[in-house]
DNA sequence: AATACTAGTTTGTAAAACAAGATAGTCAAA
DNA sequence: TTTGACTATCTTGTTTTACAAACTAGTATT
């Protein structure tokens, strides 16, 4: 099985937690997740999540000039956004608590 | 999201490791996933995946008679099986240090 | 002019959970 | 004896997700 299997459903509570950190862009989401043990992160998994996430309204974008390239489109959490990532971290705990349990029996 | 999204990929080391603990059947699997906190686990769910790991050779089947109903087929862990759950319990390792690393930031 | 890096988007695919229901055996109650 | 409850497995189709693979386009360097 590749990793990425494992990682579905994930990713989307790890982007939030990245945005509700601190206003991020795309293509800066995708170095962070890199840098952070998530390798083979690519655009082209990034950004329809967070065209997901904005649609459903738990961020929204903001344009702003980039000194380095084209406009960056800057996050940020919705209230909404905030309480489904709080709710994740919740749901989060539940699966690593259940799975020890089942992988220590 | 449906906490059923963050199971992916989840699942099915989990049922890997209750076969390999003892011999089981899949009816019994179900319950067994049931009482273990995964209480919306459903045949449908459980079925295709014990075939997909059968036809990669994973696990093997056996059929026995039910004292109680049809036919149950046991499941016991391949060699192949053993490799590959310890290698999805370093996966499983290593994506909660990932994620709680993020989390912690 | 060409290349590299930055930044975002689109299209299509494979895998997974699971809803819904079919099939079939055993057994107890009505 | 037939109805319903429980046991046991399988099949079909849908939705969601990660992501490969491409494309567009701005800026900077060589």
């Amino acid at each position: 099985m590749k990793e990425t299997q494992m990682l579905k459903g994930v990713l989307e509570g790890c982007v939030l937690q990245l945005i509700a950190r601190q206003e991020i862009y795309g293509y800066e989401l995708v170095q962070e997740l890199r840098s952070s043990g998530f390798q083979n992160m690519v655009g082209g998994t990034v950004y329809p999540l967070l065209q997901k996430l904005e649609k459903n309204q738990l961020i929204y974008g903001q344009n702003k000039p980039s000194p380095d390239g084209p406009d960056r489109k800057y996050f940020y959490l919705t209230e909404q956004g905030q309480a489904y990532l709080k709710d994740f971290w919740r749901q989060w705990q539940d699966l690593v608590t259940k799975v020890e349990q089942l992988k220590g029996e």
